[in-house]
RNA sequence: GCGCUCUUAGCUCAGCUGGAUAGAGCAAUGCCCUUCUAAGGCAUCGGUCACACGUUCGAAUCGUGUAGGGCGUACCA
């Protein structure tokens, strides 16, 4: 809608036009400062001018005014518009806010070491990723979720030591000394016993066979985490093993050297690649002394990997600690003769925890540890993924669990669904069809009802623009506007029993479309219908 | 030390390609159910947009500096 205005205006004036909300909805649906962006080149003042822009606009099927105030301009759109594109809408439900798009993105995300189930932090990311992945799919885009599995180096090794120190003292009850860092959590237990029928006892006294036990531990892992995501209506297209990559790694280390002999060097007996001059601050060893390929290594035979398979562009959700990375990665897909532009890397912030006030200490090697699946338990699938989708990522979030586990109306997605349930409701008591409904032009409303139908019909350009600006908290940010303009309108307005109950039913259609359409985008399922009962505690 | 980032209402956060009176939710206070679900609505309270200087007709928004917080600065991931 807006793109139509937008490029309406553009031909009319002759130049491009930044479309922005008027200060006060009275004022009209769109407005202009275009006339302050004129006045030093004209010489003139933006009063003058935005009169005599306003002036020129005749008869219009797109407006039914537009009027200069104060150096601003302000359109109001035409009912027939609105009537037209509303109808359009609910005839067209799965187009609306689509788009046609051709290009193939590569999106990673999540990508948590398989040692255990994700925590609350992995699970911002995930939402926040998975969140994108929707948007960008409703918008046309041919996106793939990846997710990148660290089936190797010194955490794997931990994850074996730290199966076996569990059964040893838990089940065989040994007296085992724990090292400085080991992994811990119940899912140890359902993985030792596994472990017990797969290899028998004696594996966990012959360290020799960690690394055997670890290998095969990380695929029950994996099954853990993909639980967790799909709980969460996550799921991925495709995984790659860092395991499988490091053969690649002398093919992929000539092909830098053969687009830049200095790409990598030899110092103290180790390999390092110069970053450094491709903008990171230092240069970073990529072979070990012992020969083995750090974990830098593994990702830039992936990024190879990843550019060979040929995406227009490729996001990757960082955790934010991860933040000096960046430089390093771009600096080899740089020396992989790639264009480092058509790679986004993306942050999501820690979440820390509240527990009635305490900071709650998250690590993941450290037992206090919470999990994602438990707060999903706790709170539901629906309310964390709003809760995450509605904070920008890259900001560090911070909340009371407590808070979380509520469940009423400071929960705002109950005021959403519950918006949603309203209109299903009204639409189910009203006598007249849906064809009678659907009959009614959206015509002749008067100012709220007017607004109303406005605000339901810009979800596409909230989802466009959500997604273009990775900012994905406009979209949870609308929702709710749009549903305290319902709650508004729905208290004010008695509507069965209007003799403009149709239209005015086509209209709170609409709003459910929005709603809905925008809920899915958020991996939530709209209800129809809300249970009264409240839970009484608080 | 250096790099990145953040600092907006009591709390959690929007707003940031510079533009009309700085917003929302929660919390607090007071109203509104013979009305399609009160999981709702209305109202009040609450701000030197960390601070200083600069750019501009105009700055929460851009620049520089200061203070404070977070993260990074691994041959961990």
């Amino acid at each position: 809608m807006k793109q139509k205005v937008s490029t309406y205006l553009q031909d009319k004036i002759g130049r491009e036009i930044i479309l922005e909300k008027p200060r006060d909805r009275s004022f009209g649906h769109f407005a202009t400062p275009i006339a302050f962006s004129l006045a030093k080149e004209l010489r003139k003042s933006p009063m003058v001018i935005a009169d005599e822009i306003a002036s020129s606009f005749g008869d219009s099927e797109m407006f039914t005014s537009v009027e200069a105030v104060k150096g601003y301009l302000n359109f109001r759109l035409s009912e027939n518009f609105l009537s037209e594109y509303g109808t359009w809408a609910l005839d067209n439900p799965m187009e609306f806010a689509s788009q046609e798009n051709n290009q193939k993105i590569l999106l990673e995300y999540v990508s948590a070491n398989p040692t255990g189930p994700l925590h609350i932090g992995h699970s911002r990311g995930a939402v926040y990723g998975n969140t994108l992945y929707r948007l960008a799919k409703h918008l046309g885009y041919d996106i793939t979720a990846e997710y990148y599995v660290n089936d190797a180096g010194n955490q794997i090794d931990l994850l074996g030591l730290s199966i076996a120190l569990y059964a040893r003292e838990n089940i065989f009850n040994e007296d085992v000394e724990y090292p400085e860092s080991y992994y811990r959590g119940n899912y140890l237990q359902s993985l030792a016993k596994g472990a017990i029928e797969k290899f028998g006892r004696e594996i966990f006294n012959d360290e020799t066979r960690y690394k055997e036990l670890a290998l095969w531990a990380k695929d029950g892992v994996m099954k853990l985490i993909t639980k967790d995501l799909a709980d969460a209506n996550i799921t991925f297209d495709t995984f790659i093993n860092e395991s499988s990559l490091y053969s690649d790694w002398d093919k992929v280390m000539q092909k830098m050297q053969a687009n830049d002999k200095n790409a990598i060097y030899e110092k103290d007996g180790k390999l390092w690649i110069s970053s450094e001059a491709k903008g990171d601050d230092n240069d970073r060893v990529v072979v070990r002394e012992d020969k083995r390929p750090t974990y830098l290594a593994g990702d830039i035979v992936y990024h190879n990997q990843k550019f060979e398979r040929g995406y227009d562009h490729y996001i990757n959700i960082w955790g934010a600690d991860h933040h000096g990375y960046i430089p390093r990665v771009n600096a080899a897909v740089q020396y992989l003769g790639y264009d480092s532009n058509k790679l986004e890397t993306l942050l999501s912030q820690m979440v820390s925890l509240l527990k009635d006030g305490e900071p709650y200490k998250m690590s993941k090697r450290a037992g206090n540890v919470i999990l994602m699946s438990d707060i999903v338990a706790e709170i539901g699938a629906d309310a964390l993924r709003f809760i995450f989708a509605s904070k920008k990522s890259d900001t560090p979030l911070e909340f009371d669990v407590e808070q979380l586990k509520k469940q009423d109306s400071s929960n705002p997605i109950f005021y959403i669904q519950y918006a949603h349930a309203r209109i299903k409701t009204i639409i189910s008591k009203s006598d007249l069809s849906e064809d009678e409904i659907m009959k009614a032009t959206l015509k002749g409303f008067d100012e709220n009802a007017d607004i109303l139908l406005f605000d339901a019909l810009l979800l596409p350009e909230v989802v466009e623009d959500a997604f273009n600006s990775r900012q994905v908290q406009k979209l949870p940010d609308y929702l709710q506007s749009l549903a305290a303009s319902l709650h508004k309108f729905y208290y004010d307005v008695r509507i069965i029993g209007r003799e403009d109950e149709a239209k005015l039913l086509k209209l709170l259609m609409v709003v459910a479309l929005s709603i809905k359409t925008g809920l899915s985008l958020l991996g939530i399922e709209a209800k129809d219908y809300m249970s009264k009962e409240v839970s009484e505690d608080s």
